[in-house]
DNA sequence: GGCGTGACTTAGTATCTACGCG
DNA sequence: CGCGTAGATACTAAGTCACGCC
């Protein structure tokens, strides 16, 4: 929703910058740890404890005219807001359900939807349609096993409870990393005051304005971004990681101050503060422009003024001037060179070469390959190839064929055993799946072979052998396990590894895909099928031209071809044994500078979109009427893909599953629901199902009842669109802009603005579940679904029986107390012994702590209840701008480690030196 | 323009790990 | 101090989108 730039108490009183960049900003330290991850967890709300509506259709409710079952996952719609007109529908508060916290929902959300529409007025638009109405959707889950339902929406609008609560314990952490990341939120920086500032303009301004974002530009990973990861790394790697900072602080016109060595505990890391020199350097290397100077002046600059100077620093922003620069990636990019094999890369870092070695790892500190020259990735390129999958050993365990044991050869037994151990899945009983895999399998017998039918065929001999296996894996001493763990390292330490112009970067799939059965995901005609083992003779290898080709693993074997192609970022790649027109790639991991580079990119061009997203409303808000059928569509097609957040939606084949996007929506997915309310029910991608009623625009719905008229329901609803033409389309409001830019746009833009809206003072575990809420909200917008898990009703029930025992325990409590007021003894304890006697107060004390405990777990259970079907982790992963994230750890002092694992903070690295008030 | 290829991002789930609890 | 779990990571399937060719 638009940001409702409520005034923020931690901004008010602030923090205050620290003006000194200087200062590795530390976070209070609060004393216990245990803060577990259960409360940061738990969101005070509760939802209904309600009974997933597994299977059901789910349709809001309250949205759903014919009011289905309550999903707990309906999200409530907050409002169909027209697009860009700010005439925001009044808040139609389809409550889903009206448990007492419902209603308080909805209150509140009415009061977010009248925020929001304000707040949209006067903010030019720029809220995510998505967030606003996705409101309603429910979404489900494919599948009839796992219920995925989708979540009310509303959730995040909805008071948290519990969020002032003190809870004991809670407030402690430990000393975060991100402190050490972190610029101090102090005093007095000039952010809090453009802060305020800002909060009284309308979200689009502000996003035309603060600066904070040219500094913020850090495309080099390379300093602090490692750091967090140095804790396990060799120590080979991290004296390189330290040589590059010096290396590249000094290379470069930076404030070298701002380089900071800290220690954490004893972690020793070497960070980086947060207007850190990176990104200075970067931006100077990249683009050859120096951002320098709004650096630290910035803070300065008023906020209106700040965002100009981003815009034209940023590389999406500059863009938009000349067009062409605006795809620097994609487009301008790649063209021509692509196939050619890349001229020799000229500067061979030898200390590279050095560095595979073992030694050194100096790192160059040069500049990460801009993807704005488009071509070329990298200069030089060093690696080991992959590691291939053991060969297989055969158990000699006999299936039975009718009753009486079979002799197989080793191939035959090796594909046996992918089948019988996956006797418990469901793929097992899966028709499409025996199918496939006893067409596989009985090529490898040969037609003459004694197994005729796959019915006849007992696996369980070599199930339970698999099973003895596994157990006899975990019965291992921890000493057994740990050896093996170490062997299996030295094995592949050497791949895991790779030296991109001179950085040691971690490579992110080295190992060679084992052979298996093809478990594609919901129907896919090809599930079962035998994936065959990889040999060397399949894979291509690209490397630096002066790097040492990595000698085949396999003796006797040689690479399929070794290429130098400096415009691609893959290292390996073999073709797909399932599907012969696919490859299977080996790419750097996400922590590389590379994959960073591209992954701020994104945010970017994402937030980009904010400049822009007025006008594209308002052009396809007009077309939605126009005469041309391919006009129409793409109007309305666009805004599904804005306000739903619905994928793109490419062409598939035959021998895929059966799902479906925006552009191939089948007539049938969608249901016209009088007066302007559309239902949408389809398989997604992973053939996740996504089920959502929402109301539309009325031009909108008469749209789409006319691209529906006089069809059946198995044809396309929009027949004269595809995902080229739509982004093609898109591609001349905004160059550069396709489909999927506005999944990441609306998601970040809602995590933006929840977080800036919804935060309050509290502890860190609070203010963690705000952050949870919001992370929800997308994960519910873009229907990241999660199977519920195995164990979920169990845990449930056990957490239900032990509140009711802490009840209980209240209520002996309560006894007590008013025993002691009546000068009486206490009663016996339900063990028969004697309690202590106490006076009213320590009673009092007592009950006091029963309560906060059994509030606590209550709001445990409700939120376990309330995600087990949704999948935070995904957005987290791919659609939030981290700047966010950190920016925001930053003004509430949270640790940024409570947000992002250890994974994630390599992976952001880039982003780590966002200054607090960041606006996406 | 439509289609196939290629490269890269996004996705859910299987498996591993670390940590809190009895 | 072992056990069970939740959370983190590994794995690989399934998307998106650009390009080049016809």
């Amino acid at each position: 929703m638009a940001t409702e730039t409520v005034s923020n108490p931690e901004v008010e009183n602030g923090y205050e910058e620290d003006d000194d960049d200087n200062k590795p900003i530390v976070f209070k330290r609060r004393s216990s740890v245990a803060s577990n991850s259960n409360q940061s967890k738990s969101t005070p709300q509760r939802s209904n404890a309600v009974p997933s509506t597994k299977g059901s259709p789910l349709r809001s409710p309250v949205t759903s005219p014919n009011g289905t079952t309550p999903s707990n996952r309906s999200p409530t719609m907050k409002s169909s807001m027209p697009s860009s007109s700010s005439k925001a529908s009044p808040a139609k508060s389809p409550l889903r359900n009206d448990t007492p916290s419902a209603v308080k929902d909805r209150s509140q959300s009415h009061k977010d939807q009248s925020e929001c529409k304000r707040e949209r007025e006067d903010s030019e638009d720029n809220t995510p349609l998505s967030f606003i109405l996705s409101g309603n959707s429910s979404r489900q889950n494919k599948g009839s096993t796992s219920s995925r339902q989708p979540e009310k929406k509303n959730s995040g609008d909805r008071p948290l409870d519990g969020e002032n609560r003190v809870i004991k314990d809670e407030s402690d952490d430990e000393t975060p990393i991100s402190s050490i990341m972190q610029k101090k939120v102090g005093s007095g920086m000039s952010g809090s005051k453009q802060v305020s500032n800002d909060e009284k303009k309308p979200l689009a301004k502000k996003l035309h304005q603060n600066g904070s974002v040219v500094k913020n530009e850090v495309p080099n990973c390379k300093v602090s971004g490692k750091r967090p990861l140095e804790k396990n790394s060799t120590a080979d790697e991290a004296s390189s990681k330290k040589l590059k900072v010096s290396a590249s602080t000094s290379s470069v016109k930076v404030k070298q101050d701002s380089v900071k060595t800290e220690s954490s505990g004893d972690k020793g890391r070497v960070l980086v503060s947060p207007k850190s020199t990176k990104a200075k350097q970067l931006s100077t290397r990249e683009d050859g422009t120096d951002d320098d100077d709004d650096d630290d002046d910035d803070d300065d600059v008023p906020l209106s003024k700040r965002r100009k100077s981003v815009s034209s620093n940023s590389k999406f922003s500059s863009e938009k001037p000349k067009a062409v620069k605006v795809n620097s990636t994609s487009s301008a990019a790649k063209p021509k060179v692509r196939k050619v094999v890349s001229p020799p890369s000229r500067t061979i870092n030898k200390t590279s070469n050095k560095a595979m070695k073992g030694s050194k790892y100096s790192t160059s500190s040069k500049s990460l390959p801009s993807s704005s020259d488009g071509q070329k990735k990298w200069t030089t390129l060093v690696h080991n190839g992959v590691i291939f999958p053991p060969s297989y050993k055969p158990h000699g365990i006999k299936i039975l064929y009718k009753g009486k044991p079979v002799d197989l050869t080793t191939e035959q037994e090796e594909v046996a055993t992918m089948f019988a151990v996956m006797k418990e899945t469901d793929y097992y009983n899966k028709p499409q799946f025996r199918e496939n895999f006893w067409n596989d399998w009985r090529a490898l017998l040969g037609k003459k072979h004694v197994i005729q039918k796959l019915d006849d065929c007992d696996f369980s001999p070599i199930y339970e052998w698999h099973l003895q296996e596994k157990e006899k894996k975990k019965q291992m001493s921890s000493e057994e396990k740990k050896a093996l763990k170490e062997e299996k390292l030295k094995l592949e330490e050497k791949y895991m590894w790779a030296v991109v112009d001179g950085v040691k970067e971690r490579v992110g799939n080295f190992r060679v895909e084992p052979p298996g059965l093809f478990r594609g995901r919901g129907e896919h005609p090809k599930m079962g099928k035998l994936k065959k083992r990889i040999r060397p003779c399949e894979i291509t290898i690209n490397i630096g031209k002066d790097a040492p080709i990595p000698e085949c693993p396999i003796p006797g074997e040689r690479w399929k071809e070794v290429k130098h192609d400096n415009t691609v970022t893959w290292l390996a790649f073999w073709t797909d044994p399932i599907n012969q027109r696919e490859f299977k790639y080996v790419f750097l991991a996400a922590s590389s500078a590379l994959k960073g580079q591209s992954d701020k990119e994104k945010y970017e061009k994402a937030r980009n979109l904010t400049n822009h997203i007025e006008s594209i409303r308002a052009t396809y808000t007009k077309n939605f009427t126009a005469k041309d059928v391919a006009k129409r569509q793409i109007a309305v097609a666009t805004y599904l893909i804005d306000k739903l957040a619905l994928r793109a939606g490419n062409e598939k084949d035959d021998d895929e599953a059966d799902t479906v996007g925006c552009c191939t929506l089948k007539v049938g997915n969608v249901v016209c629901k009088p007066p302007n309310k559309i239902e949408f029910d389809f398989l997604g991608k992973d053939s996740i199902r996504y089920v959502n009623t929402v109301e539309v625009e009325p031009p909108v719905y008469k749209a789409i009842g006319q691209f529906q008229a006089g069809k059946s329901k198995a044809d396309d609803l929009f027949d004269e669109l595809d995902t080229n033409k739509l982004n093609a389309h898109l591609k001349e409001l905004v160059p550069g802009l396709t489909a999927k830019v506005f999944r990441t746009y609306n998601a970040s833009f809602t995590l933006d603005s929840q977080l800036w809206k919804k935060t309050r003072d509290g502890d860190v575990n609070q203010k963690v579940q705000v952050y949870q809420q919001a992370n929800k909200e997308v994960a519910i917008i873009c229907n990241h679904q999660r199977a519920v898990s195995k164990s979920h009703d169990a845990q449930i029930e056990k957490l239900d029986a032990k509140v009711k025992e802490l009840r209980t325990g209240l209520k002996d409590l309560e006894t007590n107390l008013e025993r002691a007021k009546k000068g009486k003894p206490p009663l016996e304890g339900s063990d028969g012994k004697k309690t202590r006697n106490l006076d009213s107060a320590a009673w009092e004390k007592k009950i006091a702590q029963q309560k906060v405990k059994i509030e606590r777990m209550e709001r445990d259970m409700h939120t376990k209840e309330d995600l087990k079907t949704v999948a935070l982790g995904t957005s987290k992963i791919n659609y939030l701008d981290p700047r966010i994230t950190v920016a925001w750890c930053k003004r509430h002092e949270v640790p940024i480690e409570k947000i992002f694992t250890k994974t994630l903070l390599a992976k952001f690295a880039w982003a780590m030196d966002a200054e607090p008030d960041f606006r996406f």
